[in-house]
DNA sequence: GTCTATAAAAAGATAGAC
DNA sequence: GTCTATCTTTTTATAGAC
């Protein structure tokens, strides 16, 4: 029994081990160029041993993105207005491999270059990117859905698409920034990508009362 | 004479074709998907006569890349507005492979991959890419300052910086999300993006009205 | 300049002892 | 569950005949 529980409890603590060394080496490397091998010598382990927990290379990173969308999920269900979001997003984005230790974080580093690699069409883990990239752009639209109160209903549901893809258009394009290390202040840009859309809504929601 | 003139013309040609052939690999396939055995494929060569023609694939996309540029330079040389040119890049995103053919567009496309390969980082090609992405921030930047006379000379020049990176980081954006595949109406949400950087400039010069 | 054959290295994956 | 050794495939790159 005790010897049960310990080879258990070895069990998960290696897997975490490997997942949190792919998922700094995938945030340096990206996906192709982070090798098992990297990821069995960071997480200390053989790579025999990386093949015990995950069947493969592509299923080791569906099983991180699934573990960054999960940390996300219950880090982000508190943020309230769309700037404080934009705020948010963008000026992580700068703060290059420092913070993109942390899972959320990471996940839109490693994430891109599975959006942008149209090779890897077939591939499962660019698959689980996309899907959950559609599920937070879901979020983003709930979200925005509540910010218009008083507007009908048409109005509102466009409006808050609207909204949800100009912001994430924003997000990735200063993610892109970083990565190319534009020498920009992205706390200053985030405001102002607040104001421009911001200035949007206030132009259509005008529109509206003046029909 | 005859003979030398017809070597020489058969080297131009050969040259071409591989680049050619290594514009259409990237566009699909990104740096490291790119093999040069495809690209000796897709250009009707052997494999040794690529590396006769290059010395090797770094220094290919390094060329690749000049040649994209050279031929933006030439067919980008005229567009107006702010509009006209987020009208432009945009909507074009969204046409996929089929305009993709074309070096100016292929450019950005294989650019974008080139910037967020942080591994990349000693590759000569990346480098260039980051040089040329510059080189075309200074165009639009300077662009931008002629496009608010009567302005102060310091706000001028804010501003300009300004719509160069906002611009950029939407365009990118927009890239992002036609490879991620979005679902979305590209060429409406390039009026919008210029709606929304057109509101952040009236609403500051505004601004320095009241002052 | 073209073409074939092949070297050399890297990386994903597996076998099997412990 | 861990670890070593090894197989296999892929890909960059070169040698050398023509």
């Amino acid at each position: 029994m005790a010897t049960r529980r310990r080879t258990h409890r070895a069990s998960e603590t290696s897997k975490r081990a490997i997942l949190e060394a792919v998922l700094a080496q995938a945030v340096e490397a990206g996906y192709e160029g982070t090798t098992m091998a990297d990821v069995a010598r960071a997480a200390g382990l053989p790579i025999g041993s990386v093949y015990w927990h995950f069947q493969n290379k592509e299923q080791l990173f569906v099983e991180l993105l699934d573990y960054c969308f999960e940390v996300w999920k219950q880090t982000n269900a508190s943020f309230g207005s769309m700037r404080e979001r934009l705020r948010h997003s963008i000026s992580e984005s700068a703060a290059a491999s420092a913070l993109l230790a942390e899972p959320a974080a990471a996940f839109w580093s490693i994430g891109l270059v599975f959006a942008l690699e149209q090779r890897l069409q077939d591939n499962l883990a660019r698959q689980r990117y996309l899907a959950i990239r559609k599920e937070m752009f879901e979020v983003a639209v709930a979200r925005a859905r509540a910010s218009y109160p008083g507007a009908p209903e048409d109005v509102v549901a466009e409006l808050a698409v609207d909204m949800a893809v100009m912001g994430r258009a924003l997000t990735d394009g200063f993610r892109v920034a970083a990565a190319a290390g534009d020498d920009i202040d992205f706390v200053r840009y985030a405001e102002l990508a607040a104001d421009a859309l911001e200035s949007l809504v206030a132009t259509r929601l005008k529109e509206f009362a003046h029909d």
